[in-house]
DNA sequence: GCACGATTTGTAAGCGCTTACATTCCGAAA
DNA sequence: TTTCGGAATGTAAGCGCTTACAAATCGTGC
C-alpha cells in the first residue's frame, strides 16, 4: 500500500558498515557472533550502531540465515486461563534466548487449528508447540516434510517424530475418581469437553471408567455429558444432570472451568456442594479456588510443563537432538467441593 | 545451527512457476492479486501450488514487499483475563485480513515494555497496540521515526501522532464512587495498582477523589494502598486495611482481580460483604461473577475496544489515515458486593 | 628477522520474493 | 485485413542480510 515511506531512510547494515569503516560482514559478525571480532572493531561498530539507531531487518535476516528465531504455539483457547500459565512459561524460556513466540488459538476446532499451523509455518516458525496428539496424520506429514520440530504438550502419546511433554491424563483422572469412590460415591456423572479430536478429554473420561471398573461398578453407568469448555456450558450441563430422576452424588468435570460452572449452577439451584452433590475439576487454575466451595481438582504443573516443553523443543531445533518424551507427575489438590456421599 | 536441511528442498516460487509453465511474476500475482491474472492461468498456477504444496517464504516476502502483515501488542500481563478478551478481539480483526498478531507482555514494568516494543519493531511489526499512554517520550520518538502506526488502548490521552481507542477511566471510576457515596459510604479505601507508569490506575483513583470532593468529603481522607495486580496481593491489601482502627465501610479496587482478592480475604476473616464492608472492582471480567458475593464493577467493553483498536490501526497502516481518538462508554455492572452502609 | 599458522577482516554470492518496466497477446474498430 | 489500445505476462533488479571463501594481518618460535 502506501508504504514507500515506511522503511525508507532507515539505516541498513551497509550504513553501519560505512559509518564504522568496516565491511558488512564484520558488522553482521559483531551482532551475531561478537567473539569472532576484535574488541576494538566491535566497539567502533557498536558505536555506529548506536549513532544510527540501527535495527536489523527481520525479513532479510530470516531470508539469509534460513532461521527466524520464532516459534509458534497453537492452543485451543486464550479466553480462559487453562493454557495461560503454561504458554507464559514456554514464552519466558524462549525469550531468554532471544526468540519469540507466536501464539494462535483454534477454539477447539480441528480445521482452524490446521490453518493456524500452516500460517505459523508460512511465517517461518522454527518449531511448534501444539496441545495433545489427536489430529489429522497429514498434518504431521506436512510438518515432517518441512523438517519442523514439534512438541506436543498436555498429554503423552506415541506419535513418532515429535516430542511429548505432558502428563498421564488417564491416570490422573483415575486417581481422583478412586478417591471419590472411596468416599462412597456410586452414582457418578461426568461433564466432558467434546471428545472428538481431543485425546486429553477422552483419556480423562477413560480414567474414571477404569476406576469404576476396578471398584466393581459398571463403567457404562457413568452418565456422560459432552459440551464446550466454558462456565456457561458447565452450568447448563449441571442443570441437565440434576433435572432427571436419580441424581448423581458426584459430578466430575473435564476441567476447572466446567467445574466452576457446575458449582455456580448448584448454588443457583439451591443444591449444596458437597452436601448434596460433590464436584471435581481438572487443571487447578486460580478460578478453582475463587468459587465457593473451592474445587477439589487435579493439579497440573503448568509452568513446569511449559518450561520443559520449551527446553525439549530447543534441543530439537538448535541441537538437532531426537524427539523425547517427558511425563510429569500430577497430584490432587484437595479442597472442599468433594466430600463423602451425603 | 544445523539447519542446512531445514528448508532445503522446499518448493519455491520458481518451482511453482516452472511447474505451471509461467513466470515467477505471474505466480506472485496469482497469490497476491488474483484479479490481474486470467482465469485459466490462475487455475494452472493454483494446481501447481497444490501439487508442490507450496508455501510462500515469509522472510522473502517481507523483504521484498517491505511489509510483514504482522502487528504487535504489548500488554502488561497474560496471566489474568484482564486483557485477554480485548486482545483476542484485536487479533480476530487482524486475522480477517490475513494479518497476524505478536503478543508480548511486560509484567507492568516500563523497561520490559520498552524492550518488547523494540523487539516487535525489529521483527517488522507494521503497527503496534499498546496499553495506556504513560511511557518515556523517547519511545514515541523511536516509533515515529520509523513511521510505525500506534494505537493506545484502555485509556484516552493526548499523545500526538498516535490513535486512542479507550474509555474515560476517571469518569467511570467517579460514577461508581458516586453510586457508593449515595449509599452512605464515607470511610473509603482504595486498593490500586502501582500508579507509576500507569495512567489508568491514577485516573481511577482520581475519579474517586473527584466524587468525594463533589460530595463534600476531603479527597485526602481516601485510604490508598498500592500493590501489584493479583488475587494474592488483593487479599493482603484488604488484610492491611482491615487490621487498623476505623475500618472503611467501602473498599474500592483498581480492578476485578484485586476485588476478588478482597472478597476472598473478607470471607476468610469472617467479614461480611456487603454487610460489613462493600467491595467494588473494575473491568468486569468473568471472575467477578464467580466469587461470592459477585462483584459490582465497571463494565468495560473489551471486545468492542479490541475490535475498534484494530480498525483504527489498520486505517493508519493500510490507508495512511491520520491518528484518531475513539472514546467508548462504560457502565456499572451492579451486583451484590456493593450495598448500603451497614 | 623470517616463515608459518591462527586470527581477523573483506568480498561477493545468494536467500525467495515483489514489482517497475518491457513485451506480447488479443479483440474491436476502421 | 490492418491498426491500435488495453490486458496479460515476462524480465530482471533489487529488498537487507548471512556466510563460504579469500585475503590480510598478527604473533610466535627459531
Amino acid at each position: 500500500m502506501n508504504n514507500q515511506g515506511r522503511t525508507a531512510g532507515l539505516p541498513t547494515l551497509e550504513d553501519v558498515a560505512r559509518q564504522a569503516g568496516v565491511s558488512t560482514a564484520t558488522v553482521s559478525r559483531c551482532l551475531n557472533n561478537p567473539a569472532q571480532v576484535t574488541e576494538a572493531t566491535r566497539a567502533r561498530v557498536m558505536e555506529a550502531v548506536e549513532k544510527l539507531r540501527y535495527t536489523p531487518n527481520f525479513g532479510a535476516r530470516a531470508l539469509a540465515a534460513r532461521r527466524t528465531n520464532t516459534y509458534g504455539a497453537v492452543i485451543p483457547t486464550m479466553e480462559n486461563a487453562i493454557f495461560a500459565r503454561g504458554v507464559q512459561a514456554f514464552q519466558d524460556a524462549l525469550a531468554s534466548i532471544d526468540s519469540t513466540l507466536l501464539v494462535a488459538s483454534s477454539n477447539y476446532e480441528a480445521s482452524v487449528e490446521e490453518s493456524q499451523i500452516r500460517n505459523l509455518v508460512a511465517r517461518g516458525a522454527d518449531g511448534l508447540l501444539l496441545i495433545g496428539a489427536d489430529r489429522d496424520p497429514a498434518i504431521y506429514d506436512f510438518l515432517a516434510e518441512r523438517g519442523i520440530p514439534v512438541v506436543l504438550a498436555w498429554a503423552i502419546g506415541n506419535q513418532p517424530g515429535v516430542s511429548f511433554v505432558g502428563f498421564d491424563n488417564e491416570a490422573a483422572s483415575r486417581k481422583l475418581a478412586e478417591k471419590a469412590l472411596k468416599l462412597g460415591h456410586r452414582r457418578i456423572a461426568y461433564i466432558s469437553a467434546q471428545s472428538i479430536h481431543n485425546d486429553r478429554a477422552r483419556a480423562r473420561v477413560e480414567g474414571v471408567r477404569a476406576a469404576m471398573k476396578a471398584a466393581g461398578l459398571d463403567p457404562q453407568s457413568l452418565r456422560l455429558v459432552e459440551t464446550h469448555y466454558s462456565i456457561k456450558r458447565g452450568k447448563a450441563a449441571f442443570h441437565t444432570l440434576m433435572e432427571g430422576e436419580d441424581r448423581p452424588t458426584l459430578v466430575m468435570c473435564g476441567n476447572d472451568v466446567l467445574a466452576v460452572g457446575a458449582v455456580m449452577a448448584a448454588r443457583e439451584m439451591g443444591i449444596d456442594v458437597p452436601g448434596d452433590v460433590s464436584v471435581t475439576g481438572f487443571d487447578d487454575i486460580e478460578i478453582a479456588t475463587v468459587v465457593s466451595p473451592p474445587i477439589t481438582t487435579v493439579h497440573v504443573p503448568h509452568r513446569k510443563m511449559g518450561n520443559l516443553a520449551a527446553q525439549a523443543l530447543l534441543r530439537q531445533t538448535l541441537e538437532g537432538k531426537p524427539p523425547e518424551t517427558i511425563c510429569l507427575e500430577t497430584e490432587i489438590a484437595e479442597r472442599a467441593s468433594l466430600g463423602p456421599v451425603g
